[in-house]
DNA sequence: GCGACAG
DNA sequence: ATCTTGTCGC
């Protein structure tokens, strides 16, 4: 039985697709010496709308800036390991209708720490060519090795992947990887820098808010 | 073959 | 993700 999922939608080359995009993620440190915004990304679903929202926000004091979202029809079933086919599109146009770009952005999602290394966090960096990093609340493959202090490293096929990281004190991790354009060690920093006293950090949250109350607000008419 | 499986 | 209220605990 082959995955559901449209029939001119071909999982052979989704998966050529996405090892032909892995390799095209910069894992560098490709960052203005001085971050001045950092933008967070999440989805919502009303029915078969997706609901995306992109939001700007000050990277020293956490402000937030700027709120965007962008509906588009969901064009594909949710599948494991393609989840940036199903999403990428709505974030994207709601990235689009910022006003400025920003030096960094969070995606709700897993990035290199993937089945095949791109996840949603890295096929939206790659493609927007920006320093992306991917904010997972579950693991999706990869196993958790020994912890440092407040983070251990996500191995698979002995190569560190990601990193669980525990944004809070006795509070469960969270699990971050490079989307593009960053380094492990800084997007752990990054991470740190814009959690306040939730689990999980500003950008994100702020993004999870928006686009569940427009979906919600779709879902009322 | 079996189980796992981001959002 | 989404369907959903109260409730236990710091």
């Amino acid at each position: 039985m082959r995955e559901k999922v449209p029939p001119y939608f071909s999982i052979q080359v989704a998966r050529k697709v996405q090892r032909y995009l892995s390799s095209k993620i910069v894992m560098k440190d490709l960052l203005p010496p001085f971050i001045e915004t950092v933008a967070g990304i999440d989805l919502a679903y009303s029915g078969n709308l997706a609901v995306a929202a992109a939001v700007l926000l000050d990277y020293q004091t956490l402000q937030v800036l700027e709120k965007k979202v962008a509906v588009t029809k969901v064009m594909f079933p949710y599948v494991p390991t393609l989840l940036s086919f199903r999403e990428l599109k709505a974030a994207f146009l709601a990235y689009k209708h910022l006003s400025q770009t920003p030096d960094v952005i969070l995606v709700d999602a897993h990035g290199y720490s993937h089945p095949f290394r791109l996840g949603f966090a890295s096929h939206f960096g790659v493609v927007v060519k920006k320093p992306t990093i991917g904010v997972a609340k579950k693991l999706l493959c990869g196993e958790i090795g020994p912890w440092k202090n407040n983070w251990a490293p996500i191995v698979a096929e002995g190569e560190v992947i990601g990193a669980a990281l525990r944004t809070r004190k006795g509070i469960k991790p969270i699990y971050i990887s490079v989307g593009n354009m960053v380094t492990l060690n800084t997007a752990i920093k990054i991470v740190l820098h814009t959690t306040r006293r939730y689990r999980i950090p500003e950008p994100v949250r702020q993004a999870h808010m928006e686009c569940t109350r427009i979906a919600r607000l779709l879902r009322s008419l």
